[in-house]
DNA sequence: CTACTACTTCAAGTCAACTTGAAGTCAAGT
DNA sequence: ACTTGACTTCAAGTTGACTTGAAGTAGTAG
């Protein structure tokens, strides 16, 4: 068993997401020690698993509906293999961005417009353009 | 020569999106054909070009910072670099994340906790912990 | 018993990236 | 000349994921 301090200690995550994510759903205490909030050492994994989800673009609502609220995930196996599959085109994106990014850092054509790889790039940018699927930095 | 309108069906972003790409200093406008700005052809490999370093989890900001100003990209090539090397680390995490998504979703393991593919994603989940380079959807 | 500290709640603030709405303006068609 | 329609600006609103601040409280040290 572990109070919010030990738990937000071991995790590296801050006391304040921590609230915040028993507000929404994602965790849960299993009492209180006086008004301290005590939680069971499995909520580290399932932390960890909420980082990964977010850093796949996912949503913290689909993160709570990917996890579940029991202990055991208890997930529909479709949905994962969907999401699974959205993260594959995700990452062939970002294969070709970093390819792109690569070439450009080397590359000494005239003009990038004239590039065949640059061409290439812009062709997969532009497939990209129908699928909302995008993903933004968070702060901190 | 686009108008605001022509651009933005071309490109399929909202003219709305356009304006605030301007204001911000994301993309130029030429001029104006009475009230309405007027866009040189290159802004469409731009736009891009956004489109994809949102994908890869840039800010808007970051972006800028990338492109330049001048229609030469005109990019330090070290930067970009140490963008794809940064593009290249999410997307191993990524895979990480896909191939637990596709164990969970055939594993029949009894509790996920003691299998050992999915004790692997948690390594990896962990190991992410202390760079903070998250990603998130955005709506629309 | 009193202080102190670290937690508690709850409301409000922040941030990026946009969108929406009101009120105005221009050029093109009738 | 007048209407129409699509643009214009500018301020304010929205969303998700948090953080911050004020005011309160519970366990512990002295």
């Amino acid at each position: 068993m572990l109070d919010i301090t030990e738990l937000s200690r071991k995790s590296g995550v801050p006391a304040s997401k921590l609230r915040y994510y028993e507000e929404v759903g994602l965790i849960r205490s299993v009492g209180r020690k006086g008004l301290r909030r005590v939680f069971e050492p499995d909520v580290l994994p399932r932390l960890a698993l909420i980082a990964l989800g977010q850093a796949a673009g996912f949503s913290l609502a689909e993160i709570r509906g990917m996890l579940g609220q029991g202990k055991e995930p208890s997930i529909d196996r479709d949905m994962l293999a969907a999401k699974a599959d959205a993260v594959d085109r995700h990452i062939k994106e970002l294969s070709a961005l970093r390819d792109g990014l690569r070439h450009a850092a080397t590359c000494t054509a005239p003009s990038h417009l004239e590039c065949p790889t640059f061409q290439r790039l812009m062709r997969i940018a532009l497939t990209r353009q129908g699928m909302r699927k995008k993903v933004r930095p968070t702060r901190q």
